[in-house]
DNA sequence: GTGGGTGCAAACCCTTTGCAAGACT
DNA sequence: AGTCTTGCAAAGGGTTTGCACCCAC
């Protein structure tokens, strides 16, 4: 079952992945998978991640976190931020009832500043 | 000259415009279009933003903020934020040299909840 | 005639859609 | 027969590339 195949290879990587990231590991095809990650996504089994270069990448649902992505050599790191007040006070600023978030950094990892 | 125009309308605009925003209000070719961003990009005077739905939308560089976006009927909200704290802890705990990054907020606006 | 501004067509890449084939109940 | 899983081909939509054209200096 190619299901099984996605999400250990979620399980197994250290950062998020894309469609053709996962296409070149898992023999199976391009409607397959989009077709078995939208289900992950509709079961909250992954989340979506956009670091703006045209591609989603995806990763199995943990603890809430976010990235920091070398501009150059594109290492991703995890990052855990304490955002509690920084939405309230968002909340508490504007009339929208707030869903979701996307956060991420972008720079130099150490080995290519 | 269509630089002209696309800075213009981009100034007149209160959200962030896409190339197939700006290309159904400019009488011009994509190519153009593209083109003449990626300029304006270099130089610093737009900004790209990324709401996740495959397209870059573009708007004019000026004070920092950020975004909250309806997912319902798509109205788009500036919001400042002082990230001042939240940017000196994240670069405390990583070995990142962080040049930018993406905040935008997802939900419902007050019409639409 | 050289260079800047523009357009057109094609290619590229990620993503979605429609349909059909196979397996298992 | 019916449903679930998978594949294939095509189309869609944003973006990039290569080349040619035109106008101004």
């Amino acid at each position: 079952m190619i299901k099984n195949q996605i999400l250990s290879l979620l399980e197994k990587s250290e950062f998020p992945l894309s469609v053709p990231d996962i296409l070149s590991k898992v023999s199976a095809n391009k409607t397959t998978i989009y077709r078995e990650l939208s289900g992950f996504l509709a079961n909250k089994l992954v989340t979506e991640v956009d670091f703006g270069d045209g591609k989603k990448r995806y990763e199995l649902f943990r603890n809430h976190h976010h990235h920091i992505v070398c501009k150059k050599c594109g290492k991703i790191e995890d990052i855990e931020i304490d955002e509690k007040k920084l939405l309230t006070k968002i909340k508490s600023r504007s009339n929208f009832l707030i869903e979701n978030h996307s956060m991420e950094f972008f720079g130099l990892c150490n080995l290519c500043q």
